[in-house]
DNA sequence: CGACTTTTGAGAACCATTGTCAAACCGAGG
DNA sequence: CCTCGGTTTGACAATGGTTCTCAAAAGTCG
């Protein structure tokens, strides 16, 4: 290192692109997937290709300032989150979506991990519903 | 109804494929996708055609003898089970899978989506690991 | 400004999954 | 055993979400 230090930073750029899909992640609160992002991107006015959406957001959930998870299809859906671990109840119909916090659920899993001597757990807890707007 | 009466029987046929995937389904314990079980039934020396195997792990799930679940990739995976509701910890490696039960998750779930006011409830629960072996 | 690196976009490529439809098959009567 | 009508199959095309490719465009920093 010779200056100060600082060998492999990422050096993520702040593009027009990525601030268009921030500002479209900003504008719902419910979950959507890549293609419906980028339609509202479009109907912003602004124009960021679909591949450019797709790398952002998968960057932005590496990062942990999204969540991604995937529809009874296997589609996968995206909406920006909170910081802390949490997982949500989500409406089949309309996509409404409540953030749910169960600290008993991630103890028990981990508690279950550790009985099978499974190491490195993830976990994956939605649920999935009809909100009552869309009943 | 004319004779004695069973209007709409879907009349499910026991044909040589059927046979052949339920037989790879009990030749294995862990989760796989269809491509993988159509490859075990080809080198078992059947033969069954890629479609026939979606279809029949189809019926197999809807008639809940078969799991279905998706693995972080998005793809489908499949495995016969046992038929009381239950939940999977998964090794991310090899598939090796082990059933848990979770009846506190299960009314935490009804719980949060009561609350909520969200009706007909489905929720996916799978952890996912490295094995023992796998390590 | 200039050299260098990251990012983008258009379209091709991938690949799991589903649809199509004629041919093969099954089971029940006759 | 033969026929009839619905069921199932398989080869292949078609879908559709997601990723890859690669040259052009845009940031960064001296």
């Amino acid at each position: 290192m010779t200056s100060t230090d600082q060998p492999q930073r990422p050096a993520v750029r702040p593009t027009r692109q990525r601030r268009a899909v921030a500002a479209a992640l900003a504008g719902f609160d419910d979950f959507r997937s890549a293609q419906e992002i980028h339609d509202l991107i479009s109907r912003q006015g602004d124009s960021v290709g679909l591949a450019t959406v797709y790398r952002t957001l998968s960057t932005l959930a590496e990062a942990g300032e999204v969540d991604m998870l995937r529809n009874e299809d296997g589609e996968a859906i995206w909406r920006s989150c909170s910081d802390t671990h949490h997982h949500h109840l989500v409406c089949r119909t309309c996509g409404a979506t409540v953030e749910v916090e169960g600290p008993a659920v991630e103890r028990w899993a981990s508690r279950i991990a550790e009985e099978h001597a499974y190491a490195e757990i993830s976990h994956t807890l939605e649920i999935f519903g009809t909100c009552p707007a869309c009943r």
